[in-house]
DNA sequence: GGGAAAAACTTGACGGAATCAAGCAAATCC
DNA sequence: GGATTTGCTTGATTCCGTCAAGTTTTTCCC
C-alpha cells in the first residue's frame, strides 16, 4: 500500500466520517455550496462574484443565482465597482449573523466527535491534520542548520540506537556507546574547538553532526548520522561543509573519522571531500562482525 | 481557535483540495456515490443492498437504482439468498474490472498531488492520515508498560531536558546530568537489581521510570517523566507500581527518592504511596532556584 | 478612435443526483 | 393467522450543478 493508496483510504474514512456533516445544514434550507459561499463571503473587504467561483470552483451561473437568493433575503448588498461589469459583495449585519449561526451549527455537528477525545489526543489531532496540510501544499520549512538545543543530545543518542540497531543489528551497547560520547560532549567542551549541529526541517530533526578535538591540531568528526528520510538530497554534504568550515575556523589541521565499511554512501562523500581512508580493521562489535575504516583529510 | 475550528479549517482544505477530484470519475459515466457503492462491492464476499446503504449513508432507494444500473451493465448479479426479500450481490469478472479502472483513474488523478512530494514527506503524510484516523474513531492502542529497547535511552535523555526546559527552565546542563545518569545505566547494570521502563501507547512514549541501586538495602528511583499529554490519567501510579514492585522483589527494604517542590502532582502521588518527605533543601541549580526534596518509603 | 475581443455577470434550459413517500413480498412476532 | 417488521423497489419531486447563450462594460489593437 502505496501513498496514493493511503490518501484514497483516508479520503474514504474521511468522507464517510465526516462527509455527513454537510446535511447538518439542511435545517438551514442551505447547500453545501451555498455555505461555502456565505463562509468565503466573510471577509473585511468586499468580495466579487467571479473570485468566488474560481476559490471555491463553482459554476459562474450557480453562484450568480447564489448571490440573488443571498440579495434577496438581505444577507448581502451588491453595488457596482469602479469596473462597472462587475459588482462588489459585501455581507450585511443580517448576512454576518447567518454566517456565524452557520459556523455554530457546523461546531455543534462535530463536537460530539471531538467531545470524547482527551486533551492529549485532540493535541495530537490538531498536529496531524496541520502536517497533511502543510504537506499536501508542499509548505515545507527551510531547511536550518542549528546549534545544540535541550534534547537535541538525547535525540542523537536515540537515532543512533535506533537507526544502527534497525539497519546494523547493532546491540543495545552501541546505545551505551553513543550516550557516553554525547554526554561527554555536553559536560565539558571548548565552544571553540568542539561543536555540534542539528539540521532540522520546520520541527522535524533530520540529522546530526559533530566536530571535536583529537589532539590539538586534529578535529575529529563523530555522530554524522541522518534520517533515512532525508537521505539522497544533498544535506550530507552540507552538514559535512559546515564541520569542515568550523574545523578550519578552529585552527586544525587535519579532520580525522572513524566509520565502517558498510555505509558505502558516506564512503563516497568522504571520498569526494578530500578525505582518504588510512585503516581498515575487520572487528567483532556490538554483536556483529564490522570493518572499522579511519579516513582524513587534511584542511 | 480550538481543536473543532481546526478540524473545520481542515475539512474546507481538503475538500478545496481533493473534492475537486470527485468529478474525475464523470469520464466513466458514474457519479460519486455510485463509485463508492461499487468499491464497496468489491469484496470476497457478497453483499445485500441494505448493507451498502447503511454502510454510505446513502437513500435505500438511490442504491436499489443504482444497483440496477449496475446489473444492466453487467458488473454486478443478483440473486435470492436465503432470506426471500433480500438478494446477494455479487461483483462481475466485468465488475471488478471495472473497479479496478476506477482505482487507476483515482489513483491517476492523485498522482500529481503526491508526485512532488520527497520520500520523507510521503511517509509523514501517511503517518499523519493515519493519525487523524486512528484518533477519530478512537483506536487508541493499549497502553503497555516495557522494557528498554535500543534508542529509548536517548528519547529518555531529550525529553528530559526538553521539557524541564520548557517548564522549569533548566538550561543546557541538565541535560548533560541526565545523559551522564542514563549512560551509567546503560553501560553497567545488574539486571536483578536495576531496571527501567518505557510507557508506551502504539508507538508513542509517554513516559519513563528507572529503579538503580542507590546501596545494599536501598533503591533509587529515577528518572520518573511522563509526556504532558498523558499526565492525568492514572498513567503515573501505574508506572510506580511496577517500580515498587520490582523493588521489593528485588529485595530492597527502602525506596528513595529525589523531586523537587514545584512537582506537586508528584509529590501527591508519592505521598499517597506511603513515602514521606525526608529533606527539604533550597538550591541553585541549572540556571533555576530550585528547592530539592528527598522521599522515602519502606518496602 | 472605432471595431473586435475579452471579461464580469445574468439568464434559460436541462440532466440527473438525491430524497420522500408509497408499495410489495417475505419474514417474524405474538 | 393476522399484525408488524424487514429488505427492497418504484414513482414523484426537488433542486444542485452544468452548459450555452445573452447583456453590458472594459480592454485590446490596428
Amino acid at each position: 500500500m502505496d501513498t496514493i493508496d493511503h490518501l484514497r483510504a483516508f479520503s474514504r474514512f474521511y468522507t464517510g466520517r465526516l462527509g455527513l456533516l454537510g446535511k447538518s445544514y439542511l435545517g438551514s434550507g442551505l447547500g453545501v455550496a451555498e455555505v461555502r459561499i456565505l463562509h468565503d463571503l466573510d471577509g473585511p473587504q468586499p468580495t466579487f462574484a467571479r473570485d468566488l467561483a474560481q476559490a471555491l470552483a463553482l459554476d459562474e451561473g450557480y453562484v450568480s443565482r447564489a448571490l440573488k437568493g443571498f440579495e434577496r433575503r438581505g444577507w448581502i448588498v451588491r453595488r457596482v465597482a469602479q469596473d462597472g461589469r462587475a459588482r462588489e459583495v459585501t455581507l450585511t449585519d443580517a448576512g454576518r449573523a447567518m454566517v456565524a449561526d452557520l459556523r455554530a451549527q457546523s461546531r455543534a455537528a462535530l463536537a460530539p466527535l471531538v467531545a470524547p477525545l482527551a486533551p492529549a489526543q485532540q493535541g495530537a489531532l490538531v498536529g496531524a491534520l496541520r502536517a497533511v496540510e502543510d504537506i499536501l501544499s508542499c509548505k515545507s520549512a527551510p531547511l536550518v542548520l542549528r546549534d545544540l538545543e535541550p534534547g537535541d543530545g538525547g535525540w542523537v543518542i536515540e537515532r543512533h540506537a535506533a537507526l544502527y540497531a534497525a539497519e546494523e543489528g547493532y546491540d543495545a551497547n552501541f546505545e551505551a556507546l553513543v550516550a557516553g560520547i554525547v554526554t561527554g560532549f555536553l559536560t565539558s567542551r571548548d565552544p571553540a574547538r568542539a561543536r555540534g549541529w542539528i539540521a532540522t526541517r520546520g520541527t522535524e530533526r533530520l540529522g546530526s553532526i559533530f566536530v571535536v578535538s583529537e589532539a590539538p591540531e586534529v578535529a575529529k568528526l563523530r555522530l554524522f548520522l541522518i534520517e533515512p528520510a532525508a537521505r539522497g538530497t544533498g544535506l550530507a554534504q552540507h552538514m559535512l561543509d559546515a564541520a569542515v568550515s568550523f574545523a578550519c575556523g578552529a585552527g586544525y589541521a587535519r579532520m580525522r573519522l572513524w566509520t565502517h565499511e558498510s555505509h558505502r554512501a558516506a564512503g563516497r562523500l568522504y571520498a569526494r571531500n578530500g578525505f582518504q581512508q588510512m585503516e581498515s580493521t575487520p572487528q567483532r562489535a556490538f554483536g556483529r562482525d564490522v570493518v572499522d575504516q579511519v579516513w582524513e583529510r587534511p584542511l
